[in-house]
DNA sequence: TGTAGCATGTAAGCCGTTACATGATTGA
DNA sequence: TCAATCATGTAACGGCTTACATGCTACA
């Protein structure tokens, strides 16, 4: 029984593996949402509420995860078969290659149907933008010290934070020489 | 009348503004799919064809590009309708953030529920891909070439060209360091 | 003669979004 | 008492994909 759901669906049931203290947390939908766009925003998705719920009452019904009542509203814990088909998931499923839609990137493509001047105003734009993200990125970052060591908890996320605060700041590399080479050009 | 249409819409109508010598091109659904592929693919998507022809039939629809038949089939050519709509679109509305989908980085994320040496090899083929990737986009660069000088053509595509080798040369550099830490880990 | 590429679509369906709706709790 | 946050959904719809279908041309 291989379970055939979207890649969304996995990264929102992997995000209840990450146990405190005292085994894998419990989360409502508007915490899941909340750890969602702490996290996987950065390079997944971050899913609308409707859509967390939605995969909420998916992974229930099919047994992956399993709801509770509490006093906190309704939350949902992973079971075991809901781990075990995400490490089958892990394993046997191809990744596939990264997709990425970047606007800027379009906008500069057709930069010849613009003024220069618009051109270097939307580049200023995404360096603010990319320092928003980056900061926002950064805290995260840091909420994981602590348990960021070799077999912690947060080994794995915060590798991945590395990897994205690296990625923003090499793309403000390449974004201010883009600039610098738009200055030059007029 | 603003244009209101995805951005995938205005991305393929963009490349209808790239002339060789004589004027904008004129191309069929099919030619037009192959360009999007050697370009729009790297930081925007890669439409399937049947997408393509929807999106040629829309864009029609509202005048933007005029079809017109030819020995090669029906190919079609932007309007100046369809010019301005795209020059407004680019001054007018905002981009937005660029929105990454990296199931690499999602899987490392979950690391903790796998062998280290099933994230290893994972993150090897993750290199290998990438080496393709650059592989096809060093072509797409090089195609440019001849052309790529300030207020020429293919100026702004190759500045986008560059960005995405410095991309793909920078995460390479990334997962090489990623596998070293996670080698050490053990 | 058969396969690969050129060329053009239709149909079904999932993913995910926005808009809308509701209600409890907390703190300024 | 009013706004913000927590909490949970439904409905409508758009974007895009996969699967399916068709036919022509060039070439090995």
């Amino acid at each position: 029984m291989g379970q055939d759901l979207p890649v969304t669906s996995f990264a929102l049931l992997g995000l209840f593996t990450f146990g405190d203290d005292d085994g894998p947390r419990s989360l409502t939908g508007y915490e899941l949402k909340q750890v969602a766009d702490a996290t996987l925003r950065f390079y997944w998705v971050s899913p609308a509420m409707s859509q967390v719920y939605k995969e909420l009452s998916r992974l229930a019904e099919r047994g992956l995860v399993s709801p509770s009542d509490d006093e906190r509203g309704t939350t949902y814990s992973i079971t075991s078969a809901g781990r075990s088909a995400l490490e089958t998931w892990m394993r046997e499923s191809e990744p596939g290659f990264s997709v990425l839609k970047h606007p800027i990137a379009l906008r500069l493509l057709l930069g010849h149907l613009v003024d220069p001047s618009t051109t270097l105003a939307m580049l200023r734009n995404h360096l603010e933008a990319l320092d928003r993200e980056r900061e926002a990125l950064v805290e995260v970052r840091e909420s994981l010290r602590g348990a960021d060591a070799p077999r912690q908890t947060f080994r794995h996320p915060s590798l991945v934070a590395d990897w994205g605060l690296e990625y923003f700041a090499h793309e403000r590399l390449i974004i201010d020489d883009l600039i610098r080479r738009i200055d030059q050009d007029e």
